[in-house]
DNA sequence: CGCTGGCTGTCAGCGTTCTGTAAGCGTCCG
DNA sequence: CGGACGCTTACAGAACGCTGACAGCCAGCG
């Protein structure tokens, strides 16, 4: 995890730093409002702890710009204690979350762990297999980024597939899941679908188990 | 952006109906407390007004529900002055935020922006993607700052696809979030829709994924 | 009050893509 | 050898999405 710290009181920085160390987070850190937009702006952070009161820009024009460049990494800002037109000017412009100054560094951490948690939460519906990346947001599979084109048919087949890996999943099975309930018992539709699969994917990505199902293939 | 309004009280309900349509919101409005239990858990809204003192249940009872069953719809609710303990059981039951009555129309379009946004995962009222800038508050996209001209419809749609950015949205989920609960299901409305944006905005801002829905185009 | 213009949903027609069917063939195994 | 099983290919109907025309509706305005 990896966590950039833009904050210009040294001993706050400080604090922070040793701390989120001590609990297992990679911190960069920096003082200068102007190369940390820079940098949040440029690189990839898994969480950023943004004081509002930087020199040379100030947090929340920071957030904005961030926020307005389409940047999403979260981020949870540090206020003064009765600045409660800051937090909600903060919020405004894109917090994820705050802390009041002074704080307890556990607080810190607890809440950052949550912010990570929440933003992974948002981007787990992805699943590897082999090379290939099956993504449920975007329904697609892709290889090094390469999008498979499946049609929706086939995007189903290999679903279900993956997320039973592991098993042989028998042609009525199959028929049940991708299929509406009444479907011609003697089709061979699924065998076909299996082919236009392996067309699109490499012929070893689903198994033929014969007399039993399919499966996926070795190695996915 | 779809919103329940659940209040018994008519003079608040239609003040609220009024000014939440006028800023861009599409409303149901519901006074019984069962049924606006049964709407919440049933139907996809994009965030939910509650009124604590519903007839039949009573709000935070109806709270409590949706939330054990893990809906995860923003809900903001209503309480009476005075009633701070109201507003603390509120949040405990999973509230998201409140409003104290009386009101200003204006805060609650504010803080009800505030949530969908966060629900969303994005967090400032103005939103880039690509050359365009969309802006929540003056229901404006803009490229170079010049204005673009949207119709209202068609900035529902171009908004509602840049919040849920890297996804691919079907028809379905479109037409829930943008028109009303009783929508003719076999319009072709939604494809009329997506074609009059792209000839605004650019063929290649809005991807077709025939068989699963749209999706903003690559670099959007 | 009637006219005008903008916004929207409906519809019919069209081209494209998807997908189940069917027929023929290969392969495995008793 | 023969039958069961699975693969491949071609094909046609269905599904899907796009488009242009049109009509209802509403607001603004003379």
């Amino acid at each position: 995890m990896r966590i950039l710290v833009a904050e210009d009181d040294d001993r706050i920085a400080e604090t922070l730093t040793t701390s989120l160390k001590k609990a297992g987070f990679g911190v960069e850190r920096e003082s200068d409002g102007e190369v940390a937009w820079f940098r949040g702006d440029t690189e990839v952070y898994d969480a950023i702890i943004l004081d509002l009161g930087l020199p040379q820009i100030d947090g929340l024009t920071i957030l904005k710009r961030w926020r307005a460049a389409g940047r999403l990494t979260p981020v949870l800002i540090l206020t003064a204690r009765g600045q409660w037109e800051e937090r909600v000017d903060g919020i405004e412009a894109g917090a994820d979350d705050y802390v009041v100054k002074p704080f307890h560094v556990q607080e810190i951490v607890a809440r950052l762990r949550a912010l990570v948690r929440r933003a992974n939460g948002l981007a787990s519906s992805r699943i590897a297999f082999g090379k290939y990346l099956l993504d449920l947001r975007t329904m697609e599979v892709t290889s090094d980024g390469m999008p498979m084109e499946l049609t929706p048919q086939e995007f189903k087949l290999v679903s279900y597939l993956v997320h039973r890996r592991g098993r042989v999943i028998s042609q009525l099975e199959i028929t049940e899941h991708i299929y509406n309930q009444d479907f011609e018992r003697d089709s061979n539709a699924v065998e076909v679908l299996v082919a236009r699969v392996r067309k699109r994917l490499g012929a070893d990505v689903i198994k033929t188990r014969r007399g039993f199902g399919y499966a996926l293939g070795d190695g996915y």
